[in-house]
DNA sequence: CAATTATAGTTGTATAATACAACCATGATA
DNA sequence: TATCATGGTTGTATTATACAACTATAATTG
């Protein structure tokens, strides 16, 4: 049971390796497109497809603390592509919204996206397409069931 | 056909978003176990796995620039886990060896690991295993090649 | 053999994401 | 009215990452 367990580790390990390089591709310090990483575009995406987000929405979608959906969120307004709004409900909480600029930016990159989207599903057998990424998926959601309540130093 | 790119594109999304998350689980500024990250832990057991490794090949393996590799290596040496010394071949380059302390952290994070990498595999279901993984592979070499040669601002 | 070019790795400089603790102002509750 | 909870910000800090420039060494060229 030990070699299996140790193949099989192997096998996670190489596949974890893989997931962090290229994740680098979409990543966080290198300016995707227009400017604006990954991790921006996310969230302009995620504003554009609500017409207004509340600051507490976002960092739920983004998984994050409070305190980095706050870093992530500040670039974007000093970029003029975001505009925050004491929310109606609650004056404590802002709303965010998406400007004339972000509206046009988030546009091109999505199109830019949209081809590197179309060159990987490309480079994919188109008999595997529907398969790969329900597979990728199921993976996705076992490894945040995993690491919920998954401690071993603590 | 605009709107099934659109459609494709946000699968895609989700799928990048999710991937972005995971690998937070497995993230580099939060210690992994033994107070090393799972960067640290890929390069212990990079050389682990052979009983030396030169600089060159490690940065081949972490597919990231020579300054990085520097950069990831350091902490390591600090910490007692590898040891650095001239090439054979070229005294230009470093070989990187393990240390009795980084061969004892390393077996120690790679149970750790193990379980799990146990508790995602358990989380998948069992006929799709082999499937998912294979998927996954697919999909990562996917990135790969679409990445390579691909640019949208230059 | 000397000069030139290439290479291995390091350092300076810089960015981005991320988190925890502490904080402030506001809302909810007892 | 006092106390507790909440939304978001700020201080402080870490890690990974990259480009440019550098130094020392190796390879190549004439």
């Amino acid at each position: 049971m030990i070699v299996q367990i140790n193949e099989k580790s192997s096998e996670l390990m190489e596949i974890f390796m893989g997931m962090a390089q290229v994740t680098r591709c979409c990543r966080q310090d290198v300016a995707f497109c227009e400017g604006v990483t990954f991790h921006q575009f996310m969230i302009l995406d995620a504003v554009a497809k609500r017409k207004e987000l509340n600051m507490a929405d976002l960092h739920t979608i983004l998984a994050v603390e409070k305190s980095t959906t706050t870093r992530l969120v500040n670039p974007l307004i000093s970029k003029g592509l975001l505009r925050r709004d004491k929310a109606l409900h609650d004056s404590r909480a802002a709303t965010l919204f998406l400007t004339e600029e972000g509206r046009k930016i988030h546009q091109n990159v999505s199109l830019c996206l949209a081809g590197f989207f179309q060159k990987i599903n490309q480079n994919i057998p188109k008999e595997r397409r529907a398969d790969v990424l329900e597979s990728i998926t199921i993976f996705i959601t076992a490894i945040k069931n995993s690491a919920a309540g998954y401690s071993c130093c603590e």
